[in-house]
DNA sequence: TCTAAATATATAGTATGCTATATATAAGAT
DNA sequence: ATCTTATATATAGCATACTATATATTTAGA
């Protein structure tokens, strides 16, 4: 049976994740952030305050692998974690003042990456990429 | 700064990734195979008898990830290795029967799941979205 | 030739992802 | 009110990725 690499939509996406997260890692690991602590504080930039299975839904991530990522981020000093006030089982992630402080240049870091990234492409073939892996996405997702 | 998730090259390719990944390990598990196995297989389906650089070459990871998923390989009874005839430092790696006979069956459920991926897409964005996945990987190789 | 640099592999440590399991609390059902 | 089920979080164990480092061998250069 053939398999061409180059023609495969799993293969080629596994490895541009890879260089992605690689090229991340290099831009904000001078922040003091690693690519999950990132994508955690873009939802909680967006809403402090949120419980980690309001992060689990958000980012699509296994609760256990949430509850390590976050054990990291307090560990790190960029959140806190405070009681539910209504919900004794759960708890609120709160943003440091570190944390807070990060998201213009962590942000920025990433867009030049996409930037960087993208930059070969027209306008209209960048939507269009876009596009796609939010539809692919979603077809997965549905499975 | 704002910051759309949805807009983000990097954030979607990283979900799609995780997706792939997860669909793969579903349908290759059954066969004893893990994503990282399947990926070195597939080179070595191509070409038996690589050694761990040319395999890390070929698929573009650390040489410390590839020594480690051939130690699983080997634990796993997919490979042996083998002195390399003129270099004492190398190693061939080489299929086992077990390993040879895994081909057809995970090439079909790796080829199911890319066609499950993008069964929504029209032949040319199939086309369009593979073409801009190469693109991209070439772009960030660069870098 | 002999030393220095390059190459092939191995190992330690860490991050991020997963599944499976455990515990505590909350909510619903009878 | 009690019992069952659902939910929120934690933890253990593993795979896959990374960087950094170590060792053995080969190759190149003085």
């Amino acid at each position: 049976m053939r398999f061409d690499k180059t023609r495969s939509a799993g293969f080629l996406t596994n490895h541009l994740a890879r260089l992605f997260a690689h090229h991340l890692q290099a831009r904000i690991g001078p922040l003091g952030l690693a690519p999950a602590q990132f994508m955690t504080l873009l939802e909680l930039w967006e809403t402090d305050g949120l419980t980690q299975a309001e992060l689990v839904t958000r980012l699509d991530v296994e609760q256990a692998t949430m509850a390590n990522t976050l054990n990291r981020m307090a560990r790190d000093g960029l959140i806190d974690r405070v009681p539910h006030p209504e919900d004794k089982r759960a708890r609120l992630v709160r943003l440091t003042d570190k944390a807070k402080a990060l998201e213009g240049p962590a942000k920025a870091a990433a867009q030049g990456i996409n930037a960087d990234a993208l930059a070969g492409l027209s306008e209209a073939d960048r939507e269009r990429f876009l596009a796609t892996l939010n539809e692919i996405i979603g077809t997965l997702r549905r499975r």
